[in-house]
RNA sequence: GGCCCCAUCGUCUAAUGGUCAGGACACCUCGCUUUCAAUGAGGUAAUACGAGUUCGAUUCUCGUUGGGGCUACCA
């Protein structure tokens, strides 16, 4: 049997650092059963629908790299209007656009007696609930219209009497289901309400819909979040009800802010545009996640998709909630770009320094020297314009500056024209950073004077800075041209 | 209030009856070093509590406490 797993988002803004959780733990499942990963838009709330909602949703989960070229994608059909393409044909998994089918099946139920129309206002709904909570009792609905004779129900809603469909939960008996991850759940039918299944505005509800979807997609494990245990006995009602084989469970653990609460917008940042913007790398993301709830049991920290996909298990996921720990992110996203190659840098921090660049001109090598100087210092790519500011506009900096602590300002007048003329004596075509460095070694050393003597002026004259990169990988990217220029700066503030 | 879920260093977690309770992030110390970063070596730090089962409990059972979720014509 193929296993077919699916990510199904509401669009209501943007995606959730912990739905990009739910939808890669979905995916990998998948892929690694050489199953089916599947989309669903679930926008039968027409209250939060958020316009752009899905198209944020589907552009952050293809920057992660979870939406693959040839399997899920977004493409734009005649009408601009965006559709969903999976597995190569146009799937209309937007539950907005399959009314009629939910309908259909709401239908089925009433005619068995499995749901039954409901004309309780929600006047008397909010009015039955406060009494309810008043008395300390458990808040649900009365089954005041579970009374009403099916045929005058059916005629009332016919003739246009606003309603709902409501489902007739059994009042005997418990529902049980073998959670993968936590094992066995159940709880009393009692206790569930009559949930409504579809609203006054003809639009199923989640209860109905994700049920008859599951079904129809042929989901075989439904991946998602710890919210909805307490709501799984409707949907297994629901199976029962249309004689349906109930997919597997799978509900992750939530992730939490530092306080342990709920992970909120409050506490931070928890749309995954909201990462991309700050300059995060989505492998980075994408691991940290990955290991918020599941790990692979030894002791390696660093996985890429593909290894994710080969080593995932549902078993190893964890029950309890994870803190989503932005140090811990940090600290992937500086691993991550460590590992990037000067060129992949280059084009990942442009749009990055785009603004700082602004007229001036340089070829890609020039920009990936510059580039690389800040790589293993910054944590996200958005810090690469501060970071880098030094070699766009050399910085004020005050004289005393240029003097080493254990070294003197008559020290730095003598140093630094000597410098300036070993250095101007090596041509453009050796100005690299090994060249500099052995050059100016060798010329310390004929000298006698200390390492520190000579590389902290020629590091702040370069650089303006007292902390920086190294001053020949400096100077390298910086231009022989540029280099004299500072040093010569450096010279006149000592004068 | 009711129902459900959960509980190992500050954080992410490993260890499912026998370990000096391991690793990673963060933090601290030392080394390297012109600064910062990187890096090398080391360090501080946890089984929520109480019973029970057992020769022996992080591990199994029960209770307590704490946290979380649900309790909508939202998902």
């Amino acid at each position: 049997m193929i296993v077919r797993t699916r990510f199904a988002p509401s669009p209501t803004g943007y995606l959730h650092v912990g739905g990009l959780r739910t939808a890669l733990y979905a995916y990998l499942l998948a892929k690694q059963n050489k199953g089916q990963f599947l989309l669903r838009i679930e926008d039968t709330d027409r209250e939060r629908f958020v316009a752009d909602g899905t198209l944020n949703i589907l552009k952050s989960l293809y920057w992660a790299g979870i939406i693959p070229d040839e399997g899920v994608k977004l493409d734009a059909d005649a009408s601009g209007e965006n559709q969903i393409i999976q597995e190569g044909k146009k799937g209309s998994y937007i539950q907005s656009e399959r009314l009629e089918i939910y309908q259909k099946y709401a239908q089925e139920l009433v005619a068995k007696g499995h749901a039954y129309y409901c004309f309780c206002s929600s006047e008397r709904l909010t009015a039955l609930r406060e009494q309810q909570s008043r008395l300390k009792q458990p808040t649900s609905y009365d089954g005041l219209c579970a009374q009403i004779n099916p045929q005058e129900a059916q005629k009332r809603a016919l003739a246009g009497e606003k309603c709902v469909i409501r489902l007739k939960m059994p009042k005997a008996g418990e529902t049980s289901f073998k959670d993968l991850i936590r094992g066995s759940i159940s709880v009393e039918n009692k206790l569930v309400d009559d949930q409504v299944i579809i609203k006054s505005d003809g639009y199923p509800t989640y209860h109905l819909a994700v049920v008859v979807d599951d079904h129809l997609m042929e989901i075989t494990h439904v991946v998602r979040g710890e919210e909805w245990i307490s709501s799984t006995p409707k949907h297994l009602q629901l199976y029962e009800y249309f004689g349906w084989k109930p997919p597997q469970f799978a509900h992750l653990p939530l992730l939490l802010n530092p306080d342990k609460s709920k992970l909120s917008k409050r506490q931070g940042d928890v749309a995954v545009e909201d990462y991309r913007q700050k300059g995060y790398l989505p492998e980075a993301i994408l691991n940290f996640v990955a290991f918020l709830g599941w790990n692979p049991g030894d002791d390696r920290e660093i996985f890429s998709l593909k290894e994710l996909i080969k080593e995932f298990s549902l078993e190893k996921v964890g029950k309890a909630g994870a803190v989503f720990n932005l140090e811990k992110l940090n600290w992937y996203n500086k691993e991550y770009l460590k590992r990037l190659t000067d060129e992949e840098l280059v084009k990942l921090a442009m749009p990055f320094l785009e603004k700082k660049i602004g007229d001036r001109r340089y070829e890609i090598s020039e920009l990936a020297k510059i580039i690389a100087l800040e790589k293993e210092r910054v944590t996200t790519l958005a810090e690469l314009p501060e970071a880098l500011s030094f070699i766009f506009d050399l910085p004020k900096y005050p004289s005393d500056l240029l003097v080493w602590k254990k070294s003197s300002a008559e020290e730095v007048k003598k140093v630094l024209p000597e410098l300036s003329e070993v250095l101007n004596k090596i041509s453009v075509q050796a100005w690299t950073k090994e060249k500099l460095e052995q050059k100016v070694g060798e010329w310390t050393k004929e000298n006698n004077y200390s390492n520190g003597a000579v590389l902290w002026p020629l590091r702040v004259s370069v650089s303006g800075q007292d902390k920086s990169p190294g001053p020949f990988e400096i100077m390298e990217a910086l231009g022989k041209e540029e280099s004299l220029t500072r040093l010569g700066t450096a010279l006149s503030k000592m004068v």
